[in-house]
DNA sequence: TTATCTCTGGATAATAATTATCCATAACAC
DNA sequence: GTGTTATGGATAATTATTATCCAGAGATAA
């Protein structure tokens, strides 16, 4: 698991910008640890794990814990301003450009993780939600392979 | 999260027959604790968690240690005949009688799990595949909502 | 600018699901 | 039955995440 591939991309400034607002308008502080995550967050086209952004952000301030990576992104979770991807067996990866639900591929051998584009599951999840009787109000999709860079190696 | 309801099935006593075969054939012994793992797996509409099984093997062998249980789903697994719904935060389901891929509705909560019928799955693989140039081994589709008990309990 | 008050960061301990280890014993082939 | 070897049980270890605690930074108003 080493690096993450991505063809497009939402603006990021764009991410940055939504992201401060929402923790602004709700109080929060912006604090220069804060900062250097949400920015992070909003470039990154990849998928990116805690211990990632960990190492990011201490090559600018080096005393930042561990503690303060989860804080902060669980409090974008709250703000929904981030996607977590909760796996049982490695950790979680985070989509700070798409904080909706939406599909994912993964590669079991590198890790990468991309976001293919996709309408379909709108219709799906009324499908759903009409021969269940649940009211659902999100959904998880993640497609398992290799990547074309990993097909080659093997 | 109490109990699971669930509609349909499928045969029981066949994959039961199924499991052991799976087992037998490889050499596995088949244990008192064992079977009576299987059996749980192989009846259960729901999706039980690895303490539930406990529970209920230790109704019927009291010494059974929660290892054993950790023990031979990891065994079923490796041979596809459980499925395993992990979850990042609360510990993990298991499908003993659909064990590939398919979509799951899951109140949150109260935990049910429900399998929905669905065909559509296959088709999206396809375009994803051809999308993203993954080779796409397996999936995971999961639908969060309320289950109609819980809508009602509001 | 300074005083005040509260939020936040850092260090570390705690938690919880799962996995690893070790050995006596039960399962199965002969 | 007997011998070989996989398996079960008890328990320690692991690992990602969360909780705790407090000093100090950030905001606000005078």
């Amino acid at each position: 698991m080493k690096s993450d591939r991505q063809p497009p991309m939402t603006d990021g400034k764009q991410r940055l910008e939504n992201m401060l607002e929402a923790l602004k308008s709700r109080g929060y502080r912006i604090t220069p640890q804060r900062l250097a995550i949400l920015k992070i967050l909003a470039q990154s086209r990849g998928h990116p794990s805690v211990e990632s952004i960990h190492k990011e952000v201490k090559a600018v301030f080096p005393t930042t814990s561990l503690a303060t990576i989860y804080k902060t992104l669980t409090l974008l979770k709250e703000l929904g301003q981030v996607l977590e991807l909760g796996f049982a067996d490695w950790g979680s990866r985070y989509d700070g450009n798409r904080p909706y639900p939406h599909p994912h591929i993964i590669c079991t051998k590198c890790g990468a993780i991309v976001d293919p584009e996709s309408e379909s599951m709108s219709v799906m999840t009324q499908e759903m939600s009409q021969a269940s009787g649940f009211r659902i109000t999100h959904h998880r999709l993640d497609f398992f392979g290799l990547c074309p860079q990993c097909q080659k190696e093997e």
